[in-house]
DNA sequence: ACGTCCATGATACCTTCGTATCACCCGCAC
DNA sequence: GTGCGGGTGATACGAAGGTATCATGGACGT
C-alpha cells in the first residue's frame, strides 16, 4: 500500500547506543531518527508514516516511562520497545500494562532488537490504518446537525421512523427528511451500514490487536 | 448482581506463602483455594464464580508461565497474578505480554496484593458476562440452519432481500421467511440489532478492557 | 436586507419489509 | 408409512422505508 518508509525513532542519551541502533535500522531498510532526550522527542512534528519508538527508560529531565504517559494516549500509531541497562521488574510491568509492545534489557542482540522494531511496525501500520478510518468517521459523524445526530442516535438502536418522531417531539416526515441526510453524510449506504460506523464511534479509542 | 464469593486461587509450592496469602484473601471476603501445583490446578473443575489465580513462576514440574500457556486461551475469565521470589525483568514481559494482568516480586505489602486481586476480580465479573452473553449468542446462531446463516450474513451486509435472493439464487420470498426465521431464532428485535449481533460474533475472541 | 443552513411539515408515489396462509418436495427418524 | 423439519415458492395485504417537490420560519453571517 504505502511505500513510504516507516521510520524508527531511538531516543537514548548514551550517543554509542544511538548509533550503533543507527546503523542497525539503517541497514534493515528502515529511517533512523535518534534524539537524546524526551524534549527532543516532543519538539518533534507527528508523522504520517508507519513508525515506532526506541526508547531508553532512564533519560535525563523526562523519563521514558513519563514520556511513554504523555505520548500513549494519542499517539497509538507508534508502538513503544523499551531499553534498559538496569531494569528492574516493577518497572518493566509498568511500562508492559501502559502499553509498550517490548521491554529489553542491554545488551540484546541484533536479532531480537530487528524482530521487535519489525512487529512494532506491523503494529503501527495497522493502527495508522484503524485511525485513518475513525477520523474519517468523527469527520462525517461531526458533519452531522444536532438533530440528525440524535436521528442517527435513535435510528441505529433499531427504532422505527414513527418511534424516532416520537421520542424527539417532530413528525415522522422530518424525521425521514433528517435520516435521508444521515444517510448521505456519513455516506451510508444501507442501515446495516450505518449500524457499523456508529458501532465503530461510540467504541473506546483503541484495543490491542 | 451475582451473589457467590470471588474465588481466589493460589498456586505456590512454599505452604507459607500459601498459609499467609490464605489468611489475607480470608479476611478480604474472597474464598481461597490453596494448591502446590500447576497440575493439582488443572485438575480442579472450572468454576462460575468471578475468580483469579495467584501464580508463581517458578514451580515444580509445568512452570507459572506454562500454566499460564495452557490456560489463558479459554480461561479469559480467569486473569492471572503473577509472584515470584527471584523474578527477572524477560520473564516478567513474557508474562505481561501473554496477558497477565500483574506481576509482583516478593515482598510485596499486603495492600498491593489486595489492590491486585480487586482489581483482577472485577476483571473476572466483566469477562464472565462477557462471555456469557458471547456463548448466548453463538447458541442462537448455532440454531440457525445453513440457509439461514447464509441469509443472515448477506442481510447483515445491508442487502436487500431482493439481492440476498440473486445472490443465493432463491426467490425473494424464500428469503423472507428465512430472514423471519432468523430475526426469531436470533431474537432480534431490528436489522440494526441483527447487524450488532453479526459484528459480536464476528469479532475475535477477546479484546483487553 | 439578503442568502444560507437548519429544522420543520405536507403531499405524492414507489419500493421494500414483514407476515400470514397455503402449497410442494425432500430427507430422516420413529 | 407417518411425522417433522428444512427448503422452496406463491398470493395478498398492511406497515414502513425512501425520495422528490414544495413551503414556512428562525438563526447567523455578510
Amino acid at each position: 500500500m504505502s511505500q513510504t518508509t516507516p521510520i524508527v525513532f531511538v531516543v537514548d542519551d548514551d550517543i554509542s547506543v544511538r548509533e550503533s541502533l543507527e546503523l542497525l535500522i539503517r541497514n534493515a531498510g528502515w529511517q533512523p531518527e535518534l534524539l537524546a532526550t524526551a524534549q527532543e522527542f516532543l519538539a518533534r512534528p507527528r508523522v504520517l508514516a508507519p513508525s515506532c519508538l526506541v526508547l531508553d527508560v532512564s533519560l535525563p529531565g523526562l523519563n521514558g516511562l513519563e514520556l511513554q504517559r504523555r505520548i500513549a494516549a494519542d499517539r497509538t500509531d507508534m508502538p513503544i520497545i523499551f531499553i534498559t541497562g538496569h531494569g528492574d521488574v516493577p518497572m518493566s510491568v509498568q511500562a508492559m500494562k501502559a502499553g509498550a509492545v517490548e521491554f529489553l534489557t542491554k545488551p540484546f542482540g541484533d536479532g531480537v532488537m530487528l524482530g521487535a522494531i519489525r512487529n512494532a511496525i506491523e503494529r503501527s501500520r495497522n493502527a495508522l490504518g484503524h485511525d485513518a478510518e475513525m477520523r474519517e468517521l468523527r469527520d462525517r459523524h461531526a458533519s452531522l446537525s444536532r438533530r440528525e445526530r440524535q436521528v442517527m442516535a435513535l435510528v441505529v438502536t433499531g427504532k422505527l421512523n414513527k418511534q424516532v418522531g416520537g421520542d424527539l417531539g417532530i413528525s415522522e416526515i422530518t424525521v425521514k427528511a433528517h435520516r435521508g441526510q444521515v444517510m448521505r453524510k456519513m455516506k451510508a449506504g444501507s442501515v446495516a451500514d450505518l449500524v457499523k460506523m456508529a458501532g465503530k464511534l461510540s467504541s473506546p479509542p483503541a484495543s490491542r490487536a
